[in-house]
DNA sequence: AGCAGACCGGAACGATCCGTTCCACTGATA
DNA sequence: TATCAGTGGAACGGATCGTTCCGGTCTGCT
């Protein structure tokens, strides 16, 4: 019997490319809108209705699974930037790094929607010790303004998280902008690179006006 | 006859009153949930669903008057702002006025959900056209970073719009901390004020695991 | 070749939910 | 007392969505 996963044609190798496609799907539709219907991820998935619930029992399991993945993400992030020698330069990246995989909207807008599990439970207080641990290393870089608190990152990754334009590339740019002027506002020190990507340009934001759906 | 607006008592005063209530609470349940259902409205309000279809022909006549509303609010805010003689003074009390007044989420979370009326754009475009005046001023002061521009305060207003927890109070006090972050942001010389408020406290954010209804 | 079953697409179902209409009722006014 | 603007809230009709189910397809094994 051949390795399942080596296997690149047949139909194992179809449901395990399902796997992904969906989960993949999942993510973009439930960041678009956290209440999309399970159907808006299995027209995106290209995939039937069934295809989804062989996989998860309902859409809250799916919503868990997305979310504890985030979540895993998030964590990954922090132990990768804890590698980094520089303290403000940890500190900083970790911040780009979660903004830049768009983690905050998947924990933050998902939770409430699903009884979460022991593990998450677990999982999120080893994210807040990473994250207070880059944090204090931060601090200890002397480069933080003294009035800033742990906290005051969950906001800050919520501000970035709420810039959104409808295409995703654009979203990317704009929220690493949004992100350095509130570095620069931590700061205790003046800020010296330039704000990152193309400005913001007249009537880029218009579209709001345009009737949606 | 007397005077409508003098009476007291009766139902003409009850009507009248009911105007404030209800665009109260619309405002009130909006802001909380841009696709509340009218009767949500109701409720809040403490009249039956014929009162406010008395008034608003249809729920997207309800909305578009409060986003109209909330328009109105910010240019007046522009106004007083464009007042103060001091030109950075005059930024930074515009922008808090704006962010205190809860007006970003009013007219940008309701745009879209509704055809707009010409009154609206013409009255969208002199709020852009008084928001440049006041940047202008601001970087005319010198104290603006050279690299941003005025769509960043876009950016900026939504970024406070999105702090939000489930008391009101609390939300306006960690926007105005968060508004304090982001104008040092833009600073070019560094930020001499504390940040205002009481920081964010460890698990003031817990609430969001839990179940929403 | 032939069969069992894993896997899939998507129609159908049942349960909400929501905007709007409708009607009976109240109380101020004339 | 007669009128009627103003009101509360039940009822209606349409839309939406999670989930189930059935018929079909392809694979791997015998």
């Amino acid at each position: 019997m051949p390795t399942p996963e080596k296997t690149l044609g047949g139909r194992r190798a179809q449901a395990a490319r399902n796997d992904e496609v969906i989960l993949e799907a999942a993510r973009a539709v439930f960041l678009d809108d956290p209440k999309a219907p399970i159907a808006a991820v299995a027209e995106r998935a290209g995939v039937g209705i069934s295809a989804l619930y062989r996989r998860y029992a309902s859409k809250e399991d799916l919503l868990r699974r997305l979310c504890h993945d985030g979540l895993r993400r998030y964590i990954a992030e922090a132990d990768t930037a804890l590698a980094e020698p520089d303290d403000w330069t940890a500190f900083s990246t970790f911040l780009a790094g979660v903004v830049d995989a768009d983690v905050h909207s998947l924990t933050v807008h998902l939770a409430g929607t699903f009884t979460p599990t022991e593990e998450m439970g677990r999982d999120a207080m080893r994210a807040g010790e990473l994250a207070a641990a880059l944090f204090d290393r931060a601090r200890a870089s002397g480069r933080l303004r003294p009035d800033v608190v742990v906290q005051d990152l969950g906001l800050l990754l919520e501000a970035c998280a709420a810039v959104r334009v409808p295409d995703s590339k654009r979203t990317a740019e704009l929220r690493r902008r949004q992100l350095a002027v509130l570095v620069a506002g931590l700061s205790a020190v003046p800020a010296t690179d330039p704000l990152p990507g193309p400005a913001p340009a007249a009537g880029e934001f218009d579209w709001r006006w345009r009737r949606r759906e």
